[in-house]
DNA sequence: ATGAAAGCGCTAACAA
DNA sequence: TTGTTAGCGCTTTCAT
């Protein structure tokens, strides 16, 4: 079986130095036509590549990006890590995966096993990240980025979607629609997503001077919404919203079954939904959701893009929070206002 | 900032050899219960842990695995991979993805990719593998194990549903429905999942001494599942099938939304529609999908299974290639024959 | 049980 | 442009 080459068996080979082998397999190195030539030959025949680990361990760069992620129901997530992984191999990362679930231990555990593996930049997917975690990592030199979530963390770069505003949105629409009787059911509490749409929300609400009319907490979770839903629609008919808002798209399909499947109602001539994030099966006919869109390619443009920048140019590099606007889409789920258009 | 921190350091502020350090650290090595106590200290109040490339890079073993995936638009890979990660995880192994997608090269350049980053062992999720690749793992010794493929590869470890058996139990259910028309869409050619399934059905169907009634194919993909179901049943109602089974769930809830809202048709009233995977939309009361179930949770154990074995005694492990049974989940969009129950 | 010493495979000064 | 040399932080003989 062949065992590993080294680039000293190919220096050997191509009658060079081992350093010389080194330069030819280092992008911005100065070696001459010809001994690259002889090298590359020789690597070739033996099938020799760069140790990426030998090299990480000297250069202090080992082109390893830490994903932390909670878990993968929602999703939103799978497609976000593929887009983020496909963008970080274009600039020569890959993602390491840590899951952050209870099996594993805490995040703090697991945030201190990515830093064992001297990873140049951890992206973390809603997660809760306490200030001094946070500060390990940037003792530690390793840049973060937190996706999805972001927290009050001075200095601390975050990517969202303007949940805030979306939730606004989602309000705005419900109103045009003349409802009056509106429900929201949340997420996790301690989610920033889950705060800041129900922020927006509520604040579109009491613009137009209306009260919530009923309120719920699902806690992103297909049981727990199911459980909620219930509680806020299986009553007298006069003590039922007419329109919902539930903070992720997970939770407004599992209630749109509820509805329609346990409680006979009709989706949206009875009660009016709107989810967010625009997952795919939001788009399915079974459903059609109106739902408030995550652009997910531009918020993992936007991530690549500050990580790259925070690891090649750390001094001029400053932290940000990035929120970026999503449109309301408007599908068959939730009574659509004259003047607006699908 | 807190620079890092070496086993040097922590071995001088315990009053230490550097070799006591790592042996601290090393789970197998002889160190007295007061040299530990001490080193355990200093590394405590120095935040002290161990560089997990450099040890890799003498030890050989860097605890990472390479998982290639192709797409994650179908969801059970998600599940899978969230699942595979987390069993990982609790062997001390952490994953590494790849994504085998059009953007960064064929699956070949992907592998050497991995090969370059010294993992212990790949695991490849639904990609066609070449003989010539698994040879060079081999070679490598880095040991490999195909998740939900197949291939006829002599001395390669492969963990599967038995999707023979499978493609048979949704035939038997089909024809013990009393159903004579029946239909079946394909996913993509090249992949032993698709093979295996159509085979065992198509073996169930001729055992009865049935036909196959209509055939297309749909290559895995939404849009052009959708596509094939059209092409399928947008005929005149004495050439139209009246009953389906689709490679899998993803293609199976596409074509139901075709047939009710494309085409007004009833399912199972009209038609009959079985699909395979189990994903979590299929149990979804909009759905309701009948379907041979995927047991993720077995095949993930298997697969950790194997590769822990041929990383630990590789001279007795043997290669083998695994199928799991699952069973038919009965729900509401088949007929239901007398005498079975959901 | 412990310390000294020799690398793992590579990059990065430094000379030449 | 090239070769020589010194490590990166760790594990692992080998003595002691």
């Amino acid at each position: 079986m062949a065992e590993k080459v080294t680039s000293l068996q190919v220096a050997q080979r191509a009658g060079v130095s081992q350093s010389a082998v080194s330069r030819v397999f280092t992008p911005g190195a100065s070696v001459s036509k010809k001994t690259a030539e002889k090298v590359k030959l020789a690597a070739a025949e033996l099938g020799y590549r760069p140790n990426v680990l030998a090299r990480a361990m000297v250069s202090g760069k080992s082109r390893i990006i830490g994903l932390v992620v909670a878990y993968l129901e929602n999703q939103f997530y799978p497609t976000a890590i593929e887009k983020l992984s496909n963008a970080l191999q274009d600039h020569g990362y890959h993602v390491l995966v840590f899951l952050a679930s209870q099996t594993s231990g805490n995040v703090e555990d697991v945030m201190d096993e990515i830093l064992d593996y001297q990873v140049d930049g951890i992206v973390t997917a809603s997660v809760a990240m306490s200030s001094d975690i946070a500060q390990r990592c940037q003792a530690a030199g390793v840049p973060m980025v937190l996706f999805n979530r972001s927290q009050d963390i001075e200095g601390i770069t975050s990517v969202t979607s303007d949940n805030y505003a979306g939730g606004r949105k989602a309000a705005e629409f419900l109103l045009a629609g003349g409802h009056n009787r509106i429900g929201y059911i949340g997420g996790w509490e301690g989610a920033s997503t889950q705060r800041d749409r129900e922020a927006g929300f509520l604040a579109a609400l009491k613009d137009a001077g209306t009260a919530l009319f009923a309120r719920e907490t699902g806690d992103f979770q297909t049981e727990k919404a199911r459980a909620a839903a219930l509680r806020m629609f299986d009553v007298a008919p006069d003590q039922r919203p007419d329109a919902v808002f539930l903070a992720n798209d997970h939770m407004a399909l599992a209630a749109m079954d509820v509805l329609r499947f346990d409680l006979g109602l009709s989706v949206p001539g009875d009660v009016s939904v709107i989810g967010y994030d625009d997952v795919p099966p939001a788009a399915w006919p079974a459903y059609d959701l109106t739902t408030v869109r995550q652009r997910a390619n531009l918020m993992v443009e936007e991530t690549v893009a500050a990580l790259m920048e925070h690891i090649d140019t750390p001094e001029t590099a400053n932290p940000r929070r990035v929120a970026i606007d999503g449109p309301l889409i408007i599908r068959g789920s939730a009574r659509v206002p004259e003047g607006w258009t699908k």
